[in-house]
RNA sequence: GGCCCCAUCGUCUAAUGGUUAGGACGGCUUUCUUUCAAGAAGCAAAUAGGAGUUCAAUUCUCCUUGGGGCUGCCA
């Protein structure tokens, strides 16, 4: 049987981090079996969906290259099937109206918990089918469709969950719990079992916070006649104090990272964090290759920052200029002149995209206080004196020659200064207007003479 | 409270019934350097605790502890 996996996010914010590793998973599942990624939207709450996140959602799978197979699925489409589902448990006695109110629901429940026993539902007054106008779309107060469960069966469900092994759940912890909130509104648990169903899912690959919603599902499986599919819980991606990494903690949508990284490395790190390839950095080719479900681990892993860094750095640093211009494009939109020859001096260096800013000496004047130019070692008239000589030397020098014979004639002038700094130091001043900077010789030769001549004058006060 | 999942350096993790418990990120040190965010070399850093099985347990079993998830007429 052909494998079809799925990934089913809902629009109510845009892809996040955790969804992202789901996705990607599934994905890595599907193209290392030759099966199908499919894309189901549960827009279902139409209060809190929007299609702008839903078109997020699409375009971040896109940026990660994740591409889907057939097309998306919207779960808001699907209520017909939703309600034929619906109709035929009814029919057949396997599910029934609740109308105990909110306020009954809640007082069960509390006494429950001071009793110390499970919360759950068991319902008294069971309304059997047609007592609900079947034809009406309307909600009638107070009352839910549930599962009709037998409270007093010992019966266990049991499932093999890929990643993580044999788990089971008693069905009388669950009470009669719901699925509907009428025929045209149908819950959570009921809409994917029905979808997941219908797209002919056979691996459900999903966050582990969906490991207590599983015997639901199993249960409704049961009730509809169908066979439930396999299942893989995924371990949750955790924020830096180990909880659930969540919208309070920032940064968790993946176009967030849109500005600073590669896509790649977005991939490359998530992939990696509850993973083992054999290496730190590899393809995504190299990654279905050596995919395997069930050695996905199986604890929480924390998203370390340093380490995305980290990745982001060696991808960068692996790009040619053509390619870093278009990510620096992509990712911020800006259309730098950056000549080819400034590139190899900010890809050796650059963790996040937007960073690039620390670099645009390379491309256009830099602004600077000119205390700046004074040498550490010495005083600011003499740091002046030095520059102006080695004005003269550039100057005079013959850039032809390459950066490896003006770096040893400028060597040979520290030389008969006794100290390289004083040379050096406000030179890389001038350039870079930066404590910090590439060799500034490197930096003279992407300026070019004229430019370093130039901005070697405007150091010394020779033109403003 | 109930149910479920998880447990090796700070973080991501490797390993096997017997190893000096390995690697990566980060940190620190040294080196290179005018400086540095780059390069090179190196250092520190972990099997949660307690029983049991065994000649031998980090590895298998149980308990405890700790952390997390779920506990909606959300998804």
């Amino acid at each position: 049987m052909k494998i079809r996996v799925r990934t089913a996010p809902s629009p109510t914010g845009h892809l996040h981090i955790g969804n992202a590793q789901s996705a990607l998973y599934n994905w890595l599942f599907a193209r290392k079996n030759g099966g199908e990624f499919h894309l189901r939207i549960e827009d279902t709450d139409k209060v809190r969906s929007t299609k702008e996140y839903e078109r997020s959602i699409l375009y971040a799978l896109e940026w990660l290259g994740l591409n889907w197979d057939g097309e998306v699925v919207r779960q808001s489409q699907r209520g017909i099937k939703h309600r034929k589902a619906l109709e035929q448990l009814i029919m057949e006695g396997k599910a029934f109206w609740c109308n105990h109110t909110k306020e009954e629901l809640e007082a069960e429940r509390k006494k429950q918990e001071a009793k110390k026993e499970p919360p759950r539902h068991i319902c008294s007054h069971r309304h059997n089918t047609m007592h609900y106008p079947a034809s009406s779309t309307q909600r009638i107060k107070d009352w839910t469709l549930r599962l009709a469960l037998d409270q007093n069966s010992e019966r266990k469900i049991v499932f093999d969950d890929i990643i993580r092994g044999q788990i089971e759940f008693s069905v009388r912890l669950l009470g009669d719990f719901s699925i509907a909130r009428s025929l045209d509104n149908a819950l959570y648990n009921f809409a994917v079992v029905v979808d997941d169903s219908d797209m002919e899912i056979t691996h459900v690959i999903r966050g582990e916070d969906h490991i207590s919603n599983t015997p639901k599902q199993i249960l409704i499986y049961e009730a509809l006649g169908k066979t439930p599919p396999q299942f893989a819980h995924l371990p949750l991606i955790l924020a830096s104090d180990r909880s659930k990494l969540s919208k309070r903690h920032g940064g968790t949508a993946v176009v967030d990272y849109k500005k600073d990284y590669l896509p790649e490395a977005i991939v490359n790190f998530l992939g990696g964090l509850s993973y083992t390839f054999s290496k730190d950095i590899l393809t995504k080719e190299e990654m279905i290759d050596e995919f395997e479900l069930s050695k996905v681990h199986k604890s929480g892993a924390v998203f370390d920052l340093k380490k995305l860094n980290w990745i982001n750095s060696q991808y960068i640093k692996k790009l040619s200029p053509e390619k870093f211009k278009k990510a620096l494009q992509q990712a911020t939109g800006r259309l730098d002149d950056i000549l080819d020859a400034a590139v190899p001096l900010i890809t050796e260096r650059l963790e996040k995209l937007s960073d690039v800013e620390n670099f645009s000496y390379l491309w256009k004047e830099p602004k600077y206080n000119e205390k700046l130019l004074k040498w550490k070692k010495s005083n600011f008239n003499t740091s002046l004196d030095i520059l102006a000589e080695v004005e003269k030397i550039i100057d005079d020098f013959d850039f032809e020659k390459g950066k490896d014979e003006l770096r040893k004639v400028l060597d040979e002038f520290s030389g008969k200064v006794g100290d390289r700094g004083l040379v050096y130091w406000p030179l890389r001043v001038a350039l870079t207007g930066k404590d910090k900077s590439p060799d500034p010789i490197d930096i003279a030769y992407v300026l070019k003479k004229e430019e370093t001549l130039k901005r070697v004058k405007f150091a010394l006060g020779k033109i403003w």
